[in-house]
DNA sequence: GCTCTATAATTGTCAGACATTTAAAGGTCT
DNA sequence: AGACCTTTAAATGTCTGACAATTATAGAGC
């Protein structure tokens, strides 16, 4: 065996059974040996077994079912699991990592550009009604600073759906979900929501126009107006402490 | 408490310490409570209490030290860590749904572009000399596919590094990986390799001028005959079968 | 042939024990 | 006083054995 004295079995276990899955040696809803086996197998009790099916498990690894003829089965990965850990994963990062709100709405806004393109092609009536109802939304006086920001991201969401690539919405809309917190530090005036509804609707004209280039334009002076809110937030903060 | 009934008490113990760390509640580098202390707290056993906290362990939201004064600390999710995770959960759900060779590579290059023109701003001679080096390696002859295609997401890794956006990097570097082995696919004969080297110049060269078009078109062209050989891979193989 | 029940396999949970690690406290010598 | 060693206590890591809960299958009874 390759396992290394690494003085937590538990772990190393888990990276035998992940290496082994993730390298095909295991194939989607194939069964696990049982716990007592496994325990056998690597010459460990079974907790220490059971730890290991805990790690692999809150990975959406495998799935465990109880009763006989039960037991832990490879998962089949979907995209909503990988989706969730997509999200937990890169929100903590940025958090706990002080990323800057500039370094954040670059990014946020570069990978948006990325979809523009093939969103302008292919949206259809769908994207189209998501993003115009979200619009409206945000026109809606009363609402939260933090709603205003969810209905951003929906907006988001909408156009790399619009897309039509499965792979880039994972990616991106993962990526730009888990941004909120840091866009959530903005505090939106009536009149700085008035600019940005008037570009979203912008953008979404451009869209139904299938018109990639005036898209683009609108993500632009939309990336530019977000960065100056944020940095006027970020001024205000600055003086007053 | 919130505590449902689930029916897996270590799944639902570790979800209430997630969100403790996720919603800030516990902040970094604090120490949870010691596993004798969680199992009183919870009113389950030690063992439980563990396989809770080996399910977070395995998402790197705590680490454990051992002896006095040791116990289990929310952890500073690094970009590394995160990085790690994100290329397995995304390699699994692209290999395990069969994702098209087409969409991937869409996405890909899509992401590509995205960075592109802060690249061009923002390169530096370290990033210039890591992708000659790069497109040196690329025209040995003898070098397998697998080997080619990982020189080629090295490439890509310092295209998106150039564009200096740390929160750019770990998105995207992790997707172009995770899609590597359905780059994989592709068996590139010394033609096609000659021709993608030359792709990958006038990119650096892009780069290096400072040209953020240049550096589009020559992208636009890689993804076209990366997406051509690719279909003739499929077609070889669709003849075959 | 259908329904119900018993069975066996398997995971989930618990309790208690011991091994191992490690930082801090205390003691000894110079 | 300071450097070095030893002890100690707190904590995680691992093992053992037991029982509870769940569940598909096989068999019994009609």
């Amino acid at each position: 065996m390759k396992t290394e004295k690494v003085s937590d079995l538990s772990a190393q276990i888990a990276k035998d059974i992940r290496d082994a899955i993730v390298e095909g040696r295991m194939l989607v809803d194939e069964r696990l040996p049982s716990e007592a086996e496994l325990s056998e197998q690597f010459g460990v009790s079974r907790s220490t077994v059971r730890e290991a099916l805990k790690r692999l498990a809150a990975q959406a690894l495998i799935r465990t079912q109880r009763g006989a003829f039960g037991g832990a089965f490879v998962n089949r990965l979907s995209y909503e699991e990988a989706y969730g850990q997509n999200v937990t994963t890169s929100t903590l990062l940025l958090t706990m990592n002080a990323v800057s709100f500039e370094t954040a709405c670059e990014a946020r806004y570069a990978m948006e550009r990325a979809c523009a393109p093939l969103a302008a092609e292919r949206r259809n009536a769908d994207h189209l009604a998501t993003m115009r109802a979200e619009i409206h939304r945000q026109a809606q006086p009363g609402l939260s600073d933090e709603s205003f920001c969810a209905s951003d991201v929906a907006l988001h969401r909408a156009l790399v759906d619009a897309a039509g690539n499965p792979v880039l919405s994972y990616q991106l809309a993962g990526a730009v979900e888990a941004m909120q917190p840091l866009m959530n530090m903005i505090t939106f005036t009536a009149r700085s929501r008035e600019e940005i509804v008037m570009l979203h609707t912008r953008l979404t004209d451009a869209l139904a126009a299938n018109d990639a280039v005036l898209a683009n334009k609108a993500l632009n002076e939309l990336e530019k107006y977000t960065l100056s809110l944020g940095k006027d937030v970020m001024a205000r903060r600055a003086r007053k402490a």
